[in-house]
DNA sequence: TCATTAACTTCAG
DNA sequence: CTGAAGTTAATGA
């Protein structure tokens, strides 16, 4: 079922990306952002969905106590904002480039609603991703509240193992990484440091191999049944 | 005991 | 050469 949901990322962003899309091609623009550039705040009008097309981009609230909370960190080919569909008048969080070249395709909500009312396919499509992402923050919330940082970032990883289109065929499972240690911190609610000795603990223990690029799982089966919860 | 802080080294642009 | 990423060890809850 994640499967599920990183093929319809990426099959969103072809659907999407106006390159592809003739009839969108003069409206059509890319735009640019640096490292921490805000792409829209909390509170501003949800006008747009915007599709990923370089760079990395974080999501994030701000809690009762001023600090960050981040929802998610997206990257190339992944689509945000799509709360803005669902009839949300402000934007409930705040969306940041956190890499240095981030490049976005923005599509109107108006675009977005006459290529959904055009293709069924595509809507469904748009509801479903809407539907997992919350239950996926939702997930995330639970274990950030009941679980302890090793069991939080041992389903980190299974998440994005599950995520990989082909992880059932083989025994290891490649994670490309798209994230940083700190990303991951910040995800798993922990710290860098944190996220670096616990890798290493999965790595000494045999579960793991990781570089900055990827981690790979060198066995799915016996990861799968990992709780995290040490013994 | 586990996780964070801080100080350090290595890496990439 | 600089800032970010990653590592390590001391310290606190």
């Amino acid at each position: 079922m994640s499967a599920l949901w990183y093929f319809e990322n990426v099959n969103l962003y072809h659907i999407l990306c106006p390159h592809k899309v003739n009839r969108y091609q003069k409206e059509h623009q890319f735009k640019a952002y640096k490292k921490g550039d805000f792409i829209y705040f909390k509170e501003a009008y949800s006008r747009h969905i915007y599709l990923i097309s370089e760079g990395k981009v974080k999501l994030a609230t701000y809690t009762e106590d001023g600090k960050e909370m981040i929802k998610a960190i997206l990257t190339k080919g992944e689509i945000f904002g799509e709360m803005a569909l669902l009839g949300e008048q402000k934007r409930k969080d705040f969306a940041q480039s956190i890499s240095a070249n981030t490049i976005l395709c923005p599509m109107s909500v108006e675009q977005m609603y006459e290529l959904m009312r055009e293709n069924q396919q595509f809507g469904l499509a748009i509801h479903k991703l809407i539907g997992l992402r919350i239950r996926k923050l939702e997930r995330r919330l639970e274990l950030l509240f009941f679980k302890d940082v090793k069991t939080r970032l041992i389903e980190f990883i299974k998440e994005l193992m599950e995520e990989q289109p082909d992880f059932q065929k083989t025994e290891k499972v490649i994670i490309p990484m798209v994230y940083t240690h700190k990303d991951i911190a910040d995800l798993i609610g922990s710290r860098r440091a944190t996220v670096t000795s616990l890798l290493n603990e999965l790595k000494e223990v045999g579960y793991i191999d990781y570089s900055r690029k990827k981690i790979t799982i060198l066995n799915k089966d016996v990861f799968k049944e990992l709780a995290g919860v040490s013994g």
